[in-house]
DNA sequence: TTACAATTTAGAATTATTCTAATTAGGCCT
DNA sequence: AGGCCTAATTAGAATAATTCTAAATTGTAA
């Protein structure tokens, strides 16, 4: 853990919106001029290598990152662009309901969705 | 229908092997010199949208295309990079097992999972 | 202190994809 | 058949997220 690595960590936590790489440096810069853009993306692989954060991809657009530890998935409102964490219903687990070929290991698995969400008054 | 979106369908259907945008155009050229990469990916588009192919995204590598019509998810196995389609079992939703937030409309779902599959003797 | 390895930095490079502007193709009407 | 109209194709330039490079900095341990 050095110094970046701890301020790109804490605004993260500070504000889970699942900012991208660039929304990320422009936080971090306020309290911490000097970091360069190179640095945030490293720093954003080096927590994302250690299961502090997660890499969220929707489609090819640019990657955001999640703090939460628990599993979940991603849903997108499409109205708002608003990215909401999902959790799975009490003991469930997704591959169940797949017809995953005998002995198949999984070691990484990514859901996202996109929807509406109904508007809230 | 266009005669380059044909010879794009037709290469797709010809080896379902999840290709590149890159390698669709190496294939189509075989058979059409003349044709460019924009019209590829023009093409690759125009039947996304029409719902003939499915656009694939593993993390932030290139896209892949995919002709499986039916509903879907991707497996990817690490040891050889080739990509499986995998079915659901019978009858089963994914967004059963998530808690949705209640009127939650899903329009787009993509599922990726990576992982090892046993050695074929 | 000195040495060493790992990290940060600035800027250049990469690369999948999209855009632009000009050309071509195909359909339709008389 | 000939002339228009729209949509699609083309080549090449542009874009933008990310990665790379090489030099400078930092932290740590002997």
């Amino acid at each position: 853990m050095t110094k970046q690595r701890r301020v790109v960590y804490s605004i993260l936590l500070e504000n889970r919106d699942h900012p991208t790489a660039n929304d990320v440096f422009g936080r971090v810069q306020r309290e911490m001029s000097t970091i360069s853009l190179a640095t945030v993306y490293n720093c954003l692989d080096a927590l994302s290598k250690h299961g502090l954060i997660n890499q969220v991809n929707f489609d090819r657009e640019p990657s955001r990152f999640c703090v939460n530890p628990a599993p979940h998935v991603h849903f997108r409102d499409t109205r708002t662009g608003v990215i909401h964490d999902i959790a799975f219903k009490e003991g469930c687990q997704i591959t169940d309901l797949l017809d995953l070929p005998d002995g198949a290991e999984v070691s990484e698995l990514e859901l996202t969705i996109s929807g509406d969400l109904p508007a809230n008054p």
